[in-house]
DNA sequence: ATAAAACGGTATCAAAAGATACACAGTGTC
DNA sequence: GACACTGTGTATCTTTTGATACCGTTTTAT
């Protein structure tokens, strides 16, 4: 069960009163279990999700190869949502719960009204643009200029960031597909990182030291 | 001298009619030569430009490398100037007239007022940001899974499909800076596609076949 | 318990692309 | 004409990464 409570802490950039009651009025919780397909590549989208609590991985396939566009942590949403609702598009992305996520669905019809009429509003969805252009841009850039080691140590500092322990669950084929390579490239460089004393590995987990 | 009708030609996504007077009344027309610096890194932005004729060049500037944002043409806008007039923020990138360029400037603290007046600005400030977002993910798609040759032969497309001509005029070391690259590469490249009969060089130009 | 699937280590080979170096041809300037 | 600068051709070498193959271990499902 979600309380108000936490609804309304996970919204707190939403500073009009007015607004905050409205979102809860209109905004109904959708719970996932992990695994679960929120959205299939072309469906429309009808309603614009925020998450409360878990997690929500947005990517696309092409030629069985994925490309990850981006998380959807909580107070977010979800940039593909969003432009599909403002057009009534089909959503060219699928979007995956991770864990056990819970998010509270808004209407798409209230997107723009909102924006209208809700100063806090048209900033959120304004901001989720930028964020996603600027993360997309920050991968680009390292996968045009960095090697394929720096970009697994970056991926593990930022997970490494985003919790408590120092041990990051995760086998060398998943982290093989965040990075956009294979398997064997992902083992032969966490090897070497191993032996140079930068982590240490265990199955399906790497412990960073 | 650039004329009224030229200017509502240009935008004629602006559907009302009130928004298209308001625009003309306060968009002041600047005009730029080629090779002209619109706008810095970190300097302020306080007015959005819509391009009327001509062609801006958006890139950043990392370690004497440049990365190439993308480019707008005319009826189009600046992401990045526009979410720069949206935060009051500094200009993360630079701008540059490729030829002589005329723009229509609007003063920045318009951007918000007319999103909530008018629908076809507000669905021509989203339609910016999503664009620009799919432009990017794009380039990031072929830098990461395509071959440079393949880019190359995309990139000269790109640039016949936007004139008349097969002609491209580019040097090898500009066409290098544009893929993010050297210019040995690149004249490898384009030497084995002459042998392949696909294009004939000339003194920087390439003319497609 | 046994089979199947997931996980990971490692060796070999090939392809792509970057780095460097050098030569030479046009173009523009004085 | 001498000179500098830009543009291009090309050879050599190295590094990075991907592809493939094979093996052993651990976990999961039936």
């Amino acid at each position: 069960m979600i309380f108000e409570k936490e609804i309304l802490k996970k919204i707190d950039f939403i500073t009009e009163n007015e607004l905050r009651k409205e979102i809860l009025k209109h905004g109904e919780i959708l719970s996932f279990k992990k695994g679960d397909v929120i959205v299939r590549e072309g469906q429309y989208v009808k309603i614009l999700p925020i998450v409360i609590s878990g997690l929500i991985r947005v990517f696309q396939t092409k030629e069985d190869r994925e490309i990850l566009l981006y998380y959807v942590e909580p107070s977010q949403t979800c940039m593909m949502s969003l432009s599909a609702c403002f057009f009534n598009n089909q959503s060219p992305s699928q979007a995956l719960a991770m864990t056990q996520t819970d998010i509270l669905a808004i209407p798409s019809r209230f997107i723009t009204q909102w924006q209208k009429q809700y100063n806090s509003w048209n900033n959120f969805v304004i901001k989720t643009f930028r964020k996603r252009y600027d993360e997309l841009l920050d991968t680009f850039e390292s996968v045009a200029f960095d090697h394929i080691d720096k970009r697994v140590i970056a991926y593990l500092a930022h997970r490494k960031s985003q919790q408590e322990s120092t041990r990051i669950k995760i086998s060398h084929q998943q982290l093989a597909n965040e990075l956009g390579t294979t398997r064997v490239v992902i083992s032969r460089i966490l090897k070497q990182f191993e032996i140079d004393g930068k982590l240490v590995l265990h199955r399906a987990e790497i412990e960073l030291l």
